[in-house]
RNA sequence: GGGUCGGUAGCUCAGCUGGUAGAGCAGCGGACUUUUAAUCCGCCGGUCGUGGGUUCGAUCCCCGCCCGACUCACCA
């Protein structure tokens, strides 16, 4: 190997499984297959399939047709001249339900119940079936490893314990080929070979580092990290459903933008060769949208990624998923009631009820239920910053008084910041912390809601909203400021905060002043982190257990160090 | 960026203010014809994150660096 060739890790286990497949090819055949189709799943071999068949002994009467099934082995377990094989598909989490279902049945038979807790399925091989295949896979040579891919060949039956299992065979009981398979095609048949081993199969995967860069060995280990990602799936076809029974369009608006706007945070900066513009990756898609409601796209929503260059903790990563939705001739307050219910029955669709558990399932005291039934609470900024802040209604006017406030908390803010900063500031920290069960907070200061509309009875406030539970901020919602001249002051205020050093400003954008003045209907819109409401929705207290792959720092691997670096790859894009 | 804790076999973890490392699982060899974290016998497997320092001698003590978790600050 010469320098800078990128260094292969091989430890002995590897080495093996390698020359397992150069023996393989070696004998002339396949070492990585692609023919074997299967016909059912695991689940459907649990759900009843093996009662189609005569428990025991085997029926293979001539004409009966093969089951084929594919997946990962997780275990394997031969005792003498038979053998196990733990195999898991697609349908782990189907099975799970499936053998859950079947139990519920066995004990009203006053049967056992097996095997809860386990998102496997079984394929019982007995060397009798094919004595050469059997040694060759699990005898001496041990060709067949977990975690390799295999096909099975068989008929579904159940073992002297009751678990539905498929018996691999090949053969019917003259000896013929079963129903849909070619003449000596083997019963078992590894697909891929697997190079690496699996964790260790009780303490499983759970370095937080190798979960998140290795999501795939987390997804075939832990069948809870899979079942977050199926439901984060759920969630996200469930508020599509529910937009769309509402006559709403969807659209997707540019990802990449020359002007920075739609919510006040850092962007990521990159640059287009070909035009030789600087671009921005957007913060938000509110500008955007609300042009095509001016476009006459009255109901739109979006949900597609935003980019803030910012930091990373438990509740933020720097791309996350945004829905967005506007609605016109809808108030803020319409919103409210469009949210309780997208939201309650996003938990009774998945959890069959509006209570949920919030908190780590081992540490009881730490446990909060959340409670997603409609109305939701309401609370006011000002009402917020007087109930948990101390203040009355006149002090928390007082700039002097709300920067002691926030002293007291170790926060200080530039002298030049305005009171409706302040008071926003000191809300955030003496109120969010409280906030667990769905609540709306409304009415903040203008001076922090650049594209919302002035509140009628109060030209410091605004028409806007956010919801909060489990002590973050999941929506944000507002009338939209549709009077542009207004948008124009607005716009105007937060270029001189950018000039005088405000990194999350945004920019004029006077396109979008010229959108309003074609005339924006009366509209509200609101965005919702995604992210943060599958966290809720699933119990998991950092964003980084539902996003697939989260942000890492780029691994650094010591036999890549030096002179590889910079490959002649890098500079050609 | 600050603080706290951590990095030891493929995986999960032990390792007594110092004498160049252990277990279980996985792997390999063997026994076992219905296992469920199977069991039993034998074997293989380590630049103890990294670079220095102290010492006759460092996984252990000291310093720097890298990586991570939690937390505080900033932010959605």
């Amino acid at each position: 190997m010469g320098r800078g060739d990128v260094m292969l890790e091989r430890n002995d286990l590897m080495e093996q499984r390698l020359a397992k497949i150069a023996a393989v090819v070696e004998a002339g055949q396949q070492a990585y297959p692609n023919d074997f189709k299967p016909s059912h799943t695991g689940a459907e071999l649990i759900a009843g399939l093996a009662d189609q068949l005569a428990p025991h002994p085997i029926e293979r009467a001539t004409g009966t047709a093969a089951v084929r099934m594919v997946g990962r082995v997780i275990a394997i377990n031969r005792k003498g001249k038979v053998g196990f094989l733990r195999i898991r598909d697609r349908s782990a989490s189907a099975v799970i339900a499936a053998r859950q279902a079947a139990n519920v049945a066995r004990e009203a038979a006053n049967m056992a119940p097996r095997d809860s807790d386990t998102s496997t399925y079984q394929v019982f091989f007995r060397r009798n079936e094919d004595e050469d295949l059997f040694d060759a896979l699990l005898k001496s040579g041990q060709s067949l490893d977990v975690g390799d891919i295999v096909g099975c060949i068989g008929l579904p039956f159940r073992t002297q314990t009751g678990e539905p299992s498929l018996w691999a065979t090949s053969l019917d009981a003259e000896g013929n080929p079963l129903s849909g398979t070619a003449a000596g095609e083997p019963c078992v048949r590894i697909l891929t070979k697997s190079i690496r081993s699996l964790p260790e199969k009780f303490h499983g995967l759970t370095d937080k580092q190798t979960r998140y860069r290795q999501r795939y060995v987390d997804l075939i280990v832990n069948d809870d990290v899979r079942a977050t990602f199926e439901r984060r799936a759920h969630i996200i076809a469930a508020i599509r459903a529910f937009f769309h029974t509402r006559d709403y369009l969807e659209v997707e608006t540019p990802m990449m933008h020359s002007i920075v706007g739609g919510a006040t945070a850092r962007p990521f900066a990159t640059h287009h060769n070909a035009l030789g513009i600087p671009l921005f990756l957007r913060v938000a898609p509110e500008l955007h949208l609300k042009r095509l409601v001016v476009g006459g796209l009255e109901r739109v929503f979006e949900i597609n990624r935003n980019f803030r260059n910012e930091g990373i903790d438990l509740q933020h990563n720097p791309e996350f998923t945004m829905l967005e939705f506007y609605e016109a001739y809808a108030t803020y307050t319409d919103l409210m009631v469009l949210i309780e219910q997208l939201f309650s029955g996003l938990a009774q669709q998945l959890h069959g009820t509006t209570d949920l558990v919030w908190g780590d399932a081992n540490d009881p005291d730490a446990q909060q239920q959340i409670s997603m039934a409609a109305p939701f609470a309401r609370i006011s900024v000002y009402e917020g910053i007087q109930r948990w802040g101390g203040l009355d209604a006149e002090q928390l006017h007082d700039a002097a008084l709300l920067r002691a406030k926030l002293a007291e908390q170790g926060i200080t803010l530039p002298a030049a910041t305005p009171v409706g900063k302040l008071q926003m500031a000191l809300f955030e920290t003496v109120a969010e912390p409280h906030l667990i069960q769905p609540t709306f907070v409304t009415d903040f200061p203008v001076e922090v809601s650049p594209l919302s509309r002035k509140k009628d009875s109060d030209p410091r406030l605004t028409d806007r909203f956010e919801m909060y539970m489990a002590g973050f901020e999941i929506a944000n919602a507002f009338s939209e400021l549709n009077d542009s001249v207004d948008q124009h002051e607005r716009f105007q205020a937060q270029s001189l905060a950018k000039a005088g050093g405000d990194v999350e400003a945004m920019d004029m954008d006077m396109d979008y002043i010229r959108a309003l003045e074609y005339g924006l209907p009366p509209t509200a819109g609101c965005g919702i982190g995604i992210d943060r409401l599958v966290m809720v929705l699933t119990n998991n207290q950092s964003i980084r257990e539902v996003i697939l792959f989260p942000l890492l720092r780029p691994e650094q691997r010591r036999s890549e160090s030096g002179d590889a670096a910079t490959p002649a790859a890098l500079t050609e894009g």
